[in-house]
Formats: C-alpha cells, structure tokens, sequence
DNA sequence: CGCGTGGTTGAGTCATCTCAATTACTGTGG
DNA sequence: CCACAGTAATTGAGATGACTCAACCACGCG
C-alpha cells in the first residue's frame, strides 16, 4: 500500500502504517491506455503503484506527447497536485495495472498531523525532482545512442530496487513508441538506435524482455550514474 | 528574506516570518559565474536570491552543461538537497547577485516544528517540479523557435511576478549561451533562431533590454501557457 | 486466417550542429 | 583619448543526426 511506498522516502511508525491503511479508498484495474489523472484537474488523491506500469505525459498543442517519467510499483502518483489542486500533467496506464488511491482530504489530513509522513511526501518530491532534473540533461544534452542508453540504466537500477528482476534481465513494458516519446526521438530513430546498443553486445531486447549483459558498458554508455535516484545504499550494483 | 520568498507558497504567520528572518545565517555577494552550491555536496543551508539571477545547472562527463533553471529574486535555491543530504545539481551566479543563506541544521528545526513552514518548503518544490515538467516537454518536442519562444513567455510571466519589469519591458540578462545551454540548442542556431523571432516583430532584444512587442503572438509561437507556474492570479497577463 | 499492434527497412529531406571567422560592444590601462 | 583585450553577437559554409513518409514484416489473438 502507499505505506510501502512511502517507506523509501522516511521511517513510518506503527501508528503512520495504520494512518495510511485505514486511509486507502479504494483500489482501481486499469487496461493498458487508461488514464488515471488528467493534466488541468484537481487529482481525487494521492495514488501508489500496486501492479504494472504507468507513465506521466505532457500532451502538446500540436498533438505531440513527452512521457515525463515512468511509474513502476511502489511509486506514487499525483503526489504534486495534492497542495497545488491542480495536475499540471496526465498520468496513464502503460498495461494492465492496479492503482491504491487515498482520498484528497485523508491525505491532507495526515501531512497536518503526521510531520514524519509529511516529509516522506516532501522527499518523494524531491527526489522526483531530481529524476525530472536528469531527464531534461538527458534530453537536452546526449545523443540518442547515450540517451537511449541512459534510460535503460535507469529503468534497470530502478527495477531491481523494487525487487522486479535481477542480474540484469528485467520485465521490459515499454515500446519503442514509449522510449520515442520519453527520450524526444522519433520511433523510427529508437529502433534503429536500438539495433547498434544489441549490435554493440550491450543488451538483448525481445518477447517482452529486456537482458543487460555489459551493465558496465551500457553505463558508460549512457554516462550514467545512479547518484540522482538516491536509492537505497545497497542497491547502487 | 526567505520568509518573502516561502510567502508565494503558503500563508505564515508572525511567529514564522520572526524565526526565519532571525534564521539567516548570512548574505554573500556573488561575482558572475561564482557557483553558489556544487552538485554532490551536502549543501549548507537553503537559499534565497535576493538580487540578480543564478542559474541550476549539470555538468555532464563530456564537458556539455545543461541549465535546469533560473533563479531571479524571491527564488529558493537548494532546498531540495536539505532533505535528501547531496546536490543533484550545482547552482550558480550569471551575474552580480546577493543571496541569503539559512543554515540546514536552522531549516530542519523549523520543519520539525512549523507545519506551515513545511508545507510552503514543499510547495515551492511542488512548483519547481513542474516547471522543470514542461522544460522536458519544451525541449524533448518543440522546434528552435517555440522552444526558446517558450523560454522567454516563461521569464517574462516570472519577471513580471517577482515585479522586475513591466508591460513587456524587462532587464534581460541572459546571453545567447544561455539560453542554448537551457533550451538544448547550439549558441550559433539560438542566434539565428532568435533573429528569425524579431524579424518576426514578436519581440526587441539588446543592450540587455527586452522588449514584448506582441504578448500574444509570443505565447502562440511558444505554445505557451502560463498555468504550470502556479503565479498568483493576478498576473497571468 | 485475418487483423492489429509493434517492430523493421529504405530513401530522401531538413533542422540543427560544428568549425571558423568576423564584427560589435565594454571596460581598462597607457 | 586611443589601443587593446575580452566577451557577446553575427555570419558563412559544409556536415550530419535525426526526421518524415511509406512500405513491409512478424507475431499474438480472436
């Protein structure tokens, strides 16, 4: 439950775990394309992640989309527009996924009598923040080659953190289309990309299934380093 | 103060404005190019501009530098790394500034014990989220001319905001490599682009000075609207 | 077995980049 | 008051990464 999810962020009490418990409203399954929050509308609450993969998105005048990020279990949504009333973004599903919701005014509620669940919040921000603030180097300053690369590593370290895979060989959800829209390449452009990072030996990428086999390459690569996730120490490989 | 600058983002009391201003730690003046707050560093404190600009930035491995933000007066800078404990970004003057630091150990006390300071810190990071959101989506889809068309909407909405300028006329004091280095773009096609753009009579831009000519024709060219700023009412101009 | 989605390929175009000078402006020292 | 240095803006020319358009292929599912 959101518990969980906010576990990364701060230490929760007993008292804070049943707080946020009792709180859950309710519990949705989505299908894949759904949207969950609607950039312009005042977000129903907060919401974890329980199963599947959704994507937050900026939908353009002209039609065009940028993902903003990706949302793997235990990640929440929403969060942002809990005090600002107001969802500057959208959020959807990727595939088939269940989503816990607290209500709005439950949630308000506990950040103003529960100061450790408030700063669990505060840092999820924050540290969206500074996964938001990577992306917009990444975007702006690498090549498709270092910025495809990049993704992958963080969508790697970030599966593995949340016990989803291991020794590089990962559930991979996203299309090409996906990759395209986050990273501001054409699909066109992310397939042929794709083919030289497998050509390199780097991953193998097929049936749904993604496999890392030079993590060291593909993080050089993708001049990555995990520092902006500010994950858990042990989970820095 | 940092309490002028919390106030855009939640109501304080007397009691709250009294502990901040007596917080400061100290006023530094800042020669161009100083960096105030360098990536990886546990940061000393939480900033507020109070006169002139800084700009976030990060340093990728291959020298590039990519801006994540400006920061005019009333701006926080480094209230992000309060809480996590490291930069994930550094933080510089662009010009001759003065900026008043609180101390961390000052900041985490006052969180702990004034909800209503918390509340606003978080705001102010909600807000700055979603700016750097729609910077994702401004260099990750839109060409040149919208992208740094949407670039100025923004500073000129901010400048008018923080009440530095009026009715289109504001001290612009961003060099082309500025704004290349924050839009993703080369230096050589920010100047090209942006004679395209006075060619245009959107705007007048020299001597330091930047001129709206036409408000509303900027804003369609950048594809801009002013809703992700989260301004007070009044000045969506 | 046909349809839909996702992946792949080819070919031509264009936005943007790099390299390399040149020009304007500002402040400084002689 | 002028020469000079340094920074910022501008211009030219050629290179290229990434894009668009348009097919085509492969697989999974009803």
């Amino acid at each position: 439950m959101l518990a969980d999810g906010l576990e990364r962020f701060g230490r929760l009490s007993h008292g804070d775990r049943d707080l946020l418990a009792q709180a859950v409203g309710r519990v949705d399954v989505l299908q894949a394309g759904m949207d969950v929050l609607t950039e312009g509308d005042r977000p129903p609450g907060c919401m974890v992640v329980l199963e599947g993969a959704l994507f937050s998105y900026k939908l353009l005048s002209d039609g065009r989309r940028q993902i903003l990020s990706f949302l793997i279990p235990g990640d929440l949504a929403g969060s942002s527009g809990l005090m600002l009333g107001r969802m500057d973004h959208s959020v959807a599903a990727l595939m088939p996924s269940s989503v816990a919701t607290v209500p709005r005014q439950a949630m308000m509620e506990m950040v103003a009598t529960r100061p450790s669940i408030a700063q669990a919040l505060w840092r999820e921000t924050q540290v969206a923040g500074a996964v938001t603030r990577e992306w917009v180097a990444n975007i702006g300053q690498r090549p498709a080659y270092q910025r495809i690369a990049h993704l992958i590593c963080e969508m790697r370290a970030r599966f593995e953190a949340a016990g989803l895979g291991a020794n590089g060989r990962i559930a991979w959800p996203f299309t090409q289309a996906h990759i395209a829209e986050a990273t501001g390449l054409s699909s066109v452009h992310v397939n042929r990309t794709l083919q030289q990072i497998r050509g390199d030996g780097l991953i193998t990428l097929n049936l749904g299934t993604l496999v890392i086999h030079d993590w060291k390459g593909l993080q050089q690569a993708g001049d990555f380093t995990p520092a902006y996730l500010f994950l858990p120490p042990s989970n820095n490989t």
